[in-house]
RNA sequence: GAGCUCGUAGCUCAGCUGGUAGAGCAACGCCCUUUUAAGGCGUGGGUCCUGGGUUCGAAUCCCAGCGGGCUCACCA
């Protein structure tokens, strides 16, 4: 049986429940003055945008020699009603503006329908533009017209929405409430506008490919399996374009790229978002140098077009995307070696996985002694009313050591099962150095071992050309020379079968097919993978992958009621 | 998956060592023709996340669960 409009779990509680019919009669008084309850359009002559870049700097004076007659519309935001007057704040586009209506100048069923609005309200009035008293840029309002009524109760004006919660599941509140939030999307929206203005101007064709595959490859993720029904085939949502993406320069589109969502089913954290969005682009005839330039200066490109500047706070940072520093594998670990772990590891630490385990073995030591040696300080004391300081130094290093000692006991603890070197210099980098890197860094010569799509060194093939690039602590892209002999990568897709048999869930699949298409030719490739969602969060600043997502995956609510 | 932490009115929050729930905003009524977190007077609004337990008595203490946040694990 259908529930009853009312019964239904669109209001939290009586209190909506109530307010929901009070604002019902409301509309009833309003169409009684002769408006709509739900008009369809209103012909508005400026954004409130506009408005502001025209007459900011208006004078009063000036305006009042010059009457400038505009139609606006927006949302109330704010109402300050003072007996036969009032004021009322205006939002739209994001830009706020005040109206002032009088009852002499919209007259008694002008006044009548100013009394009946409520916050959150939209409407368009029409009238010309003065300044108050207090010089503020205010239209004082000749008509008003009702365009839609807010049923439910605004967040509190001042505070906006606050609940974490709430602002993800109800990110509709959350973007007129808090302006803020709504700039970070605006800002995404350039992020992208200025990727594909870069890779536009240079030729690269924007291109589409499947987002449901039959086999989820071209990266070490786990996926999600749908189902279709007419063909009874399961299918995978991908996991990365990439493998259809070089398909497509054997076919002779030399540069392609696609921004769309990859979705890999793994845990969600601040930095880690079910499906998140990634930029993928090929360059036929270029190599991973290429790449490494195109990087430095794409990001570059991306930070002054949507900032204007290269420079960016991030958590608690300044990081100037404009200065890129490139470091092999070893360098890296080389120079993010904690001094707590005693010496650094010599050259043939990453030749000999005994070696290597040997200093691993040392490293836990020496972490460990430095952390009993460490006293944890007790954080200061927050006064009331203040907001808590940052943890104290010592606390912060205890526990990166600690994060790095259980890394490398655990690294130990693979070694032992006999991983492939390569794949524990990979692991020892994750370890050491990853979480470190804030300065824009490429990290390159990475092991083949852990790169199965791409190009060895010509004159070392233990090693590929392949970097993945940091900044902020994370991972933010990845590229290589794409491997273009099919032989080569029918092996390299055996071994990760190896690998997955060996219990690595991860590995990559086989994909014939996709050996089949280097059969007929792949030109030398560069291609590389960035990631959308955190090169957001480097230039808005947002910590939280969630903040820059418009509707984060939740867990579902518990049901309040029961399915009538 | 683990640890820490939070959940009180539509919203933002207070509520001490247990004594039966408060403020501001929002809502409703009245006053107010340059206010701006407008103001003044008055009114209504609560399954204190849920379920157990301890107690004469629980928002408060204990246990379990649900949901959020953070940290870790997972995650090229």
């Amino acid at each position: 049986m259908p529930k009853r409009w009312k019964e239904t779990s669109v209001f939290e509680s009586e209190f909506e429940r109530n307010l929901f019919e009070l604002r019902k009669s409301k509309l009833q008084q309003i169409e009684a003055l002769g408006q709509a309850a739900y008009p369809n359009q209103f012909p508005f002559s400026h954004t409130l945008a506009a408005i502001r870049a025209e007459w900011n700097e208006t004078t009063a004076e000036s305006l009042e020699a010059t009457r400038v007659t505009v139609a606006v519309c927006g949302r109330l935001m704010a109402i300050r009603a003072q007996g036969k007057a009032g004021f009322a704040t205006l939002q739209q586009g994001g830009q706020r503006l005040q109206i002032y209506v009088r009852k002499d100048a919209v007259g008694d069923d002008g006044f009548a329908l100013y009394k009946l609005l409520d916050l959150g309200d939209h409407i368009g009035v029409t009238g010309y533009l003065f300044r108050t008293r207090t010089g503020e840029l205010t239209i004082h309002v000749e008509r008003l017209t009702f365009l839609a009524k807010a049923m439910l109760s605004l967040p509190e004006k001042f505070h906006g929405l606050a609940d974490l919660e709430m602002r993800y599941r109800q990110r509709y509140v959350d973007l007129f409430t808090n302006l803020d939030s709504r700039e970070v999307f605006v800002k995404r929206s350039k992020v992208l506008k200025a990727l594909r203005k870069y890779l536009d101007e240079r030729n690269f064709l924007e291109v589409e490919t499947p987002m449901m595959q039959q086999i989820a490859g071209g990266a070490a993720a786990r996926p999600f399996k749908t189902h279709h029904n007419a063909l009874d085939i399961d299918l995978f949502m991908r996991i990365a374009p990439e493998l259809y993406l070089k398909r497509l320069v054997v076919g002779g589109l030399d540069r392609v790229y696609e921004i769309n969502r990859n979705f890999r089913n793994e845990g969600i954290s601040v930095k880690h978002n079910p499906e998140f969005t990634m930029l993928e682009f090929y360059q036929a005839y270029a190599n991973y140098q290429d790449l490494m330039q195109i990087t430095e200066e794409m990001v570059e490109y991306v930070a002054r077009e949507v900032n204007g500047t290269p420079i960016t706070e991030f958590n608690g940072r300044t990081i100037d995307l404009s200065k890129w520093t490139r470091l092999t594998m070893k360098e890296a670990i080389l120079q993010y070696w904690p001094e707590e772990a005693g010496p650094k590891p010599a050259t043939t630490a990453f030749e000999n996985l005994d070696v290597l385990k040997a200093r691993l073995v040392a490293a836990v030591d020496s972490l460990q002694k430095a952390i009993e040696a460490i006293k944890p300080v007790e954080p200061a004391p927050v006064a009331e009313g203040e907001a808590p300081s940052e943890p104290p130094v010592a606390n912060v290093r205890l526990r990166e050591l600690k994060t790095i000692a259980s890394a490398l006991i655990e690294l130990g603890n693979e070694i032992e099962k006999n991983i492939p070197l390569g794949k524990a210099v990979y692991h020892l980098f994750e370890a050491v150095a990853e979480p470190f890197i804030y300065d824009p860094t490429i990290v390159y010569e990475y092991p083949t071992v852990v790169s199965p799509l791409s190009k060895q060194k010509p004159d070392d093939p233990e090693h590929v050309e392949r970097f993945e690039f940091f900044v902020g602590g994370f991972e933010l892209g990845n590229a290589f020379s794409e491997l273009n002999d099919p032989e080569e990568q029918h092996k390299r897709f055996e071994d990760q079968l190896k690998e997955r048999a060996a219990g690595d869930d991860e590995a990559h699949a086989m994909d014939e097919d996709y050996v089949r298409a280097l059969s007929y030719g792949l030109p030398p490739t560069g291609g590389e993978g960035m990631g959308i969602d955190r090169l957001t969060m480097l230039l808005t600043g947002k910590k939280s992958i969630r903040d820059v997502i418009l509707f984060p995956l939740m867990r579902q609510e518990k049901a309040k009621e029961e399915e009538g």
